[in-house]
DNA sequence: AACGGGATGGTT
DNA sequence: ACCATCCCGTTG
């Protein structure tokens, strides 16, 4: 019989960014924003960490634009970039300013849906990419802040799927150009849905 | 008010 | 390699 699922609480997200980011892969998100659900199994995240990570947002000091980084772990910071969207969740305690930025899933349900919001009928690139996979899950800036453990809207379960360490590639972070050297971005070793350069995954 | 860059992604 | 596109933080 299928393992049962569960929504992840607040406790799961109050934790080291890196530990969080790594717990994150083989995940599910699930998106109820639109009239028709999607689902996909999480396959690529990076971690941006509370001190001394000038690639961080809120590496300098709080703005408007990263209030909801130092706000409770758990919630949705998605902030726009080159007129598109990036979906992250807030990690550790109040005040740090850190989150995880998820930057692939793998499409299990709705993959209809996905298709029609992207314009879009390759599998493989539905929701790869952290820009990609808001779209594919109506994700927009009117998400930022939203709890995430609620189970409503928009949320993660995990499902009993265990992810070993074999499998997990930490290489580092994708487009980043300050803290070029730091190992804070983790992938499925080798996985068909993962973004960046093929050999960055193997 | 103006300016420049960006945790992107699609095209050449 | 190029660039569309636009928001945000910084500077004046």
């Amino acid at each position: 019989m299928p393992s049962p699922t569960q929504v992840l609480e607040q406790g799961f997200y109050a934790a080291a960014t890196p530990e969080v980011a790594r717990g994150l892969l083989g995940k599910i998100l699930i998106s109820e924003l639109g009239s028709q659900p999607v689902s996909g199994r999480i396959v690529e995240t990076e971690a941006y960490l509370p001190k001394n990570d000038p690639a961080c947002h809120a590496a300098k000091h709080r703005t408007a634009r990263t209030e909801v980084m130092f706000g409770p772990a758990g919630r949705a910071y998605v902030y726009p970039i080159h007129a598109k969207h990036c979906f992250n969740i807030v990690t550790e305690q109040i005040d740090q300013g850190c989150a995880v930025l998820i930057r692939a899933v793998e499409p299990l349900t709705g993959i209809a849906t996905m298709q029609q919001r992207r314009n879009l009928d390759d599998l493989y690139r539905l929701a790869t990419g952290p820009a990609c996979l808001c779209q594919a899950f109506g994700i927009d800036r009117s998400i930022n802040g939203v709890d995430l453990t609620l189970g409503q809207r928009l949320w993660l379960e995990g499902d009993g799927h265990h992810v070993e360490d074999s499998k997990v590639r930490v290489t580092h972070r994708i487009g980043v150009t300050s803290a070029k050297h730091r190992k804070l971005r983790f992938v499925m070793r080798d996985h068909p849905f993962a973004s960046g350069p093929k050999k960055l995954n193997s």
